[in-house]
DNA sequence: ATAATTTGACCCTA
DNA sequence: TAGGGTCAAATTAT
């Protein structure tokens, strides 16, 4: 059995794991489970096929490192892995695509589908009362001033639909992670108003915030105000930037630990979790191929020396910055 | 023990 | 002055 084999094979026992101990939390997330369990079937599947082909894929380099070349089938859904997000389903709602948070963002695999849902749900109300829903069900003796917030240049509004599963009245997920700092009743409106701040502001100064309200005339959906724009591209907590990698190619699921886009009045973090070796790394697809790397193989928490050790160690000793794992025609390519 | 959430009070703006 | 936004102590959850 050759490495790609053997890391597959790895690959769909990390899955299997990471589904046992996420059964309590997704009990009532059907969906949820059948969709780890068909993940976790294609990976196996995918080792008995190479097995049943006698397919010998010589490789040279780290071993951990060729789940980067896991067939595209197999890589999706894993932002769940990144940072645990619930899988929720998002039933678009009909408006005007327009830039959310997640614009300027590309992606693949379920992130993309989460992503593009998103995008779907974006609402046509950008500059609206953003009472939104509220206007509604309430005639103009509820007419809301403008306020300093509606003229906000830095807002954008989203609709969103409460996840098909699990209680609707949490709001869905949006791929970032937020703190709830407050709630008020907003005056003509059935539902109050929830205000959460990026979960990273203290640590990365980041100024993201978001207001989530329920239009009175549809419970079921979430009217969320985006206001800041993250810059905290750190851990799990943003989709995050770069576009053009290789790897979305292969559905994975890209969180970035760019440090160019951190607040710059930040000293140079202590970027946990990261080997040194990523410190001196400029080029974003080494940024990019570590992000993917680091949540994929993070989530097992108690692993102190993760693959990611091991990937850097090897490309440090690479005086040319090649990873060692990667195939000649995919180095030629970077 | 720590982190997250709730909630009343306070501040700012229109 | 009303109402939206934020703060921070208290409470709750993990």
């Amino acid at each position: 059995m050759d490495n790609h084999t053997v890391s597959l094979l790895l690959y769909g026992c990390k899955l299997a794991r990471e589904l046992e101990s996420n059964l309590p939390n997704s009990a009532n997330q059907p969906h949820s489970i059948a969709d780890s369990c068909d993940q976790i079937l294609r990976v196996f599947g995918a080792v008995q096929e190479r097995i049943a082909d006698g397919s010998v894929h010589h490789q040279h380099g780290v071993q951990v490192a060729s789940f980067m070349h896991l067939p595209a089938a197999v890589m999706p859904l894993q932002q769940h892995h990144a940072q645990q997000l619930p899988l929720q389903s998002y039933s678009p709602l009909p408006a005007a695509p327009r830039k959310t948070p997640f614009s300027g963002i590309e992606a693949t695999g379920a992130s993309a589908r989460r992503v593009a849902g998103a995008e779907q749900l974006a609402a046509a109300s950008e500059g609206s009362d953003p009472a939104g829903g509220m206007a509604s069900s309430s005639s103009s003796q509820f007419r809301q001033k403008p306020r300093r917030s509606d003229v906000d240049p830095g807002r954008r509004t989203v609709n969103m639909e409460a996840p098909l599963y699990g209680n609707p009245e949490i709001p869905p997920e949006d791929g970032f992670i937020w703190k709830k700092y407050g709630q008020k009743e907003i005056v003509g409106s059935l539902f109050p108003r929830s205000y959460y701040r990026c979960t990273h502001q203290k640590l990365y100064q980041c100024p993201a915030k978001k207001q989530v309200q329920r239009l009175d005339s549809n419970p079921r959906i979430f009217q969320v105000i985006y206001r800041g724009e993250h810059t905290c591209h750190m851990f799990s907590t943003a989709p995050s930037v770069a576009s053009q990698s290789p790897l979305r190619t292969l559905g994975m699921p890209i969180v970035s630990m760019d440090m160019t886009h951190v607040h710059p009045t930040l000293p140079q973090l202590p970027a946990v979790g990261m080997a040194p070796s990523m410190a001196g790394m400029r080029d974003d697809t080494y940024t990019l191929l570590a992000d993917a790397m680091f949540n994929s193989f993070h989530s097992g928490s108690n692993s102190t020396t993760n693959s990611m050790d091991v990937i850097f160690t090897s490309v440090d000793r690479d005086h040319q910055h090649k990873p060692t794992w990667l195939d000649a025609g995919e180095k030629s390519e970077l």
